[in-house]
DNA sequence: AATGAATGAGCCTTCATTCAT
DNA sequence: GATGAATGAAGGCTCATTCAT
């Protein structure tokens, strides 16, 4: 659709998404545009012809990380044992939230009017693995019945909350998630 | 500590919390204490001196739903069957959360440098009351021995979290209170 | 409706406006907001909050022409010779635009969609005296009967065009009033 | 002078005329060589090659109407009855700038620093026409004899300045028109 | 010649906080 | 105590112009 980028550029347009990806690991999730580019050592227009609007650059970032979790969400709606693949997806989810915080905000929010194209697709693959994760795993009786899969995405989200306001994130990850899982399994109900 | 407040002042700081909590309500979690002071009718500096901080603010809201939660914590501790203290003491947490954004932000965050000596209190009583509760459903086998009180805490405010990001979150609310709640029972283990 | 100004922020009200006419008066029509205020000598926000537009700014500068010609054309109504009335009022209309840029900014526009009440008060008494000389000149058969009062209050505005893109504006004053004058004289038709 | 534009050079210019026409016609009197550039499809460089200012793709949008201009007050500075010259002149005058929003702004203007050649020429051509037909109905009685050139020029910008603040300029063409020239006739002095 | 990415000054506006009245 | 005017740092964004490709 659109032309490649020129060398140049695309060298620029990296440069940026690396700095706002420092920034963001840093904790400042503000994410402002001309703090960005004062960072990156580059004037603000720059920063906007390649992202116009905050959120544009945040999708830009959460972009690889998508693209990850798409491939494994996939993978997980193979699984012979369609439970191990719920466990599989939601830990993906989860790991993914943990590990960048652009991601977490796309994710934990609704869709963009005016998304990036990519993050339309992805978004749309990744409902649709999960759906089928999400039915086979009620058909083979281990996942309660009613759950839907926005259920499941906002849970998993709310998961993720809960580590991010923790000390140490990464320590109660399992803990968490299986809470999470014991608490979707349909033995119980 | 502090002298009783004067008829008036006590009437404009009651006033300010009113018109507080109604932007609240309305959505308006920005809380911007010049808007706040507008609205009331009342001075910005007559704001700045009841509460000097928006977390001031913030706070004092919270106290009312910090009261109440409080009481119910109490009286989950000495339920007859430790794991309906669990679910009733979850039930109110989560309940005050969807109820209040403001107990909602200083509950989900980690306690003031500056609190108020009350929000401080209320804190240490509703821990002292969840511990209670948790090490009886420990005891009695129905919880999960690895989870702390804290770990209780921030799982509800990821449920939390996961029904506000919803639509309805009221509607949920059961549905996901009882994924939580199998997730933490300790018959699965 | 609003209440009076404290002393100090009339003060400061006064020197805004003190200053943007100046601004104006040595030809930079731009008139921004900030850079009044760094030339007054005060914060932005002072200036916002006097005149939260530009638009509020000129037309504050205005009402002053604005209030003498409304006097002016009132009495211009009233003239026993009708015919001179229009004189006198076109020769004030024009003398003000030549004076006043801010003046001729609001009169040569259309009226603000939120204008201050002051001018969309002047500008209805205006219209009416204006009417009034119109159609009484009318009557007397001196001005040309296929003229609205929109259409002298335009050609005016046209004249005054017609002397601000000359060098010496006033030099040549009287001599494009007087082909205006000629030009909406009836005798002629 | 300059040598001739290689064809495809040529070709560009061209398109970047009518591009700039277009959004002039549209109402888009700021014609920003960026957005001129993006709408032709060409790179703003080259915008800038062809025009180095933005006053210079003005004076070249406006050059056509300026031609026909020039020919008109020709043939208007040879007409059998003087008078019937000045009506000619003036109304060719209105109309181009009713027309062309792009030679309106170069006529009202004084004459720039660096015009392209053509521009400072078409002007002198029309001013040597105009003068003619000034001074033959001045010597013929019937245009007031204390009017310049640059009298007439001024009026009639002023002119169509009151129809541009009009709402359907081209229904009052003819009436305002009648007023300016009867303004200039001799008759009445 | 053409391209269009980059620049960055600079305007607009908001808002937390202070302090004279 | 209450008031609300003033402050000005700071962020958002645009756009004329340059220059490497």
């Amino acid at each position: 659709m659109s032309p490649p980028l020129r060398a140049d550029a695309a060298r620029n347009r990296d440069h940026v998404l690396a700095t706002a990806r420092s920034a963001m690991a840093e904790g400042d999730l503000a994410l402002q545009l001309n703090d960005i580019a004062r960072r990156a050592g580059v004037g603000v227009g720059t920063v906007y012809r390649h992202f116009p609007t905050r959120r544009a650059l945040v999708e830009a970032l959460a972009d690889s990380s998508f693209t990850t979790l798409v491939e494994e969400a996939h993978s997980a709606s193979r699984h012979d044992v369609a439970w191990t693949g719920v466990e599989v997806l939601l830990r993906a989810l989860l790991l993914a939230q943990l590990t960048d915080p652009a991601f977490t905000e796309v994710i934990s929010t609704s869709p963009d009017q005016d998304a990036a194209a990519g993050t339309t697709a992805h978004r749309e693959q990744f409902r649709a693995s999960t759906r089928t994760v999400l039915e086979r795993a009620q058909q083979a009786g281990s996942l309660r019945p009613d759950l839907t899969e926005d259920d499941l995405h906002r849970l998993v989200c709310g998961t993720a909350f809960a580590l991010r306001i923790s000390e140490n994130p990464t320590d109660r990850l399992d803990r968490y998630l299986r809470v999470l899982l014991d608490g979707i399994h349909a033995g119980r109900v």
